[in-house]
RNA sequence: GGCUCGGUGGCAGAGUGGUUAUGCAGCGGAUUGCAAAUCCGUCAACGCCGGUUCGAUUCCGACCCGAGCCUCCA
């Protein structure tokens, strides 16, 4: 029983050992607070939040660490725009990511620091950088210099050539060489800044991580997430900054999140296919949108479309199915699940492989429906368990599969009224009444099913 | 141009050197007053060309196509 992660580092998978038995450090790069989160924002937070789930499974202590970058430019221009102060907009949408990641189940991170809290720290690191010769002062800048570490750029796998081959953008001037980038940079007067030993200013993008995850989880943790986009320049000049100051190795598990597409196109705000959180919410269930970002593996490319969600919403809908025909089963102990036995379990073991793992949810339902009287607890806890640790099916069905888009449409006790009288037509023989009255519920956007023991329903 | 990663059945999406992925959709059947749900059965795939092999979708090479990164970006 042992979890296997792919890192970016070594490009394969690897079994995935703490530094320490049984404590294990994670930080993934959380959201710059100056817009609302788009869906692809919420891949990696779900993904990961899936990891801590699995890792608490295993370990006494997990700490893991999201941050929120609330200085940076973006956040400025924001405000400036607005009219507002920054505090006011980094403030307001802090406050909405974490309202949006709760309602995609995801677990609140045990730790969520603030790079304006740990200017200090940055400062601090790039005091250290400087006398250890691997930044420099420059026009009121201070630059961390690339040269000065031999194997800068083995996570990304280029190199210093490489780079300067590839160059497309013009390079300021105040760079001893392309790549150098910034650790610190003057502020001007209306722009929010620090004072330092090279005037007011602010940091770098890259600094932060690296100050709080010294600050709060030490000089090396165990996992770094974050999307693959940030491979390159971002967590490359973490690493450059983090052991060229502390020595080490900064990070022992690299991981990266594939990018999601709209309909088959790269999500941009000039396409027009840019998604938030927020909006889909007023149309789908978090739930759904979370089971879509899980359908496919977190290192493929997913493509979001109302096509997968409707799958998901299926699939879903199927799970809660299998939960209602066993409602009044009690559930034993859920402790006493041998997990490592589970094929969801494994297959989340290897890797994170989500899409396996709801194959054998699947096959999990599949037994339930078939399942002996006396087997079917068992069987639902299990389900149960599987669906925890994916984030999923811990409503209650009934709530669940009335529940959803169309709840607006006609009120449960309309509904109820209408079964009222359809049983009362079915009990006369009069089947052209309880037939006419299915269309009407199902016009309205509802199921009925006739069972044994009445008859239950469903929102489409 | 440099670096990296992919191309699986109608769709989504795992995986494997030789045996069913799974789900949705489709088709046939059971069940139902009719349905739904469920069950049983069924159809169908591994970009192209070579090579290695008793055997390749799986390994190797070329090619075609696509995606990402190259200092805004999950």
């Amino acid at each position: 029983m042992s979890i296997v992660l792919y890192n970016t580092l070594s490009a394969r998978k690897e079994v995935f050992e703490p530094l320490q038995p049984d404590r294990v450090t994670m930080y993934v790069c959380g959201p710059t607070v100056y817009n609302l989160a788009h869906i692809g924002n919420a891949r990696p937070v779900v993904v990961f939040d899936v990891l801590f789930r699995l890792l608490q499974t295993q370990y006494r202590e997990v700490i893991y660490a999201r941050n929120i970058t609330d200085v940076d430019d973006k956040i400025i221009a924001a405000a400036r725009d607005s009219g507002r102060s920054i505090e006011d907009v980094t403030a307001e949408f802090t406050n909405k990511y974490r309202e949006d990641m709760a309602a995609l189940n995801a677990l609140p991170p045990t730790l969520e620091p603030h790079a304006t809290h740990h200017i200090d720290g940055m400062i601090a690191l790039t005091e250290t950088l400087l006398a250890k010769g691997h930044a420099y002062v420059s026009e009121g800048h201070v630059l961390f210099a690339v040269e000065s570490m031999p194997d800068y750029g083995r996570l990304s796998g280029r190199s210093l050539d490489d780079m300067l081959a590839g160059a497309r953008v013009e390079v300021a001037d105040y760079k001893r060489h392309p790549g150098d980038f910034v650790l610190w940079k003057p502020a001007a007067a209306e722009d929010p800044g620090w004072d330092s030993p090279w005037g007011r200013g602010r940091p770098g993008w890259h600094l932060e991580c690296s100050a709080m995850i010294r600050a709060h989880l030490g000089e090396t943790i165990d996992i770094h997430g974050g999307g693959r986009d940030l491979i390159f320049p971002h967590h490359e000049n973490e690493i450059a900054q983090s052991r060229c100051a502390h020595g080490g190795d900064y990070v022992r598990y690299w991981m990266h999140n594939a990018y999601l597409d709209i309909d088959g196109e790269k999500m941009s705000k000039s396409l027009g296919n840019f998604r938030t959180v927020r909006e889909l919410l007023a149309h789908y269930r978090g739930e759904v949108l979370r089971f879509a970002l899980l359908s496919a593996h977190y290192r493929s490319p997913l493509n979001f479309s109302t096509d997968l969600l409707a799958q998901a919403e299926a699939n879903l809908g199927g799970f809660y199915t299998a939960l209602r025909g066993v409602q009044d089963v009690p559930v034993p102990e859920s402790d006493d699940i041998d997990l490592s036995a589970e094929g969801f379990y494994c297959a989340l073991e290897d890797d994170l492989n989500t899409p396996l793992a709801i194959a054998e949810l699947h096959a999990l339902a599949k037994q339930l429906h078939k399942a002996a009287e006396a087997d079917k607890p068992r069987l639902k806890a299990r389900l149960l368990a599987a669906g925890k640790l994916l984030g999923i099916l811990q409503q209650e069905p009934e709530a669940w599969l009335q529940g959803g888009a169309a709840a607006d449409d006609i009120a449960p006790e309309a509904i109820e009224a209408l079964i009222a009288e359809r049983q009362a037509a079915k009990q006369d023989r009069d089947f052209a009444r309880a037939d006419a009255i299915r269309q009407q519920l199902l016009d309205a956007g509802v199921e009925l099913e006739d069972g044994r023991e009445g008859t239950l329903w469903r929102r489409a």
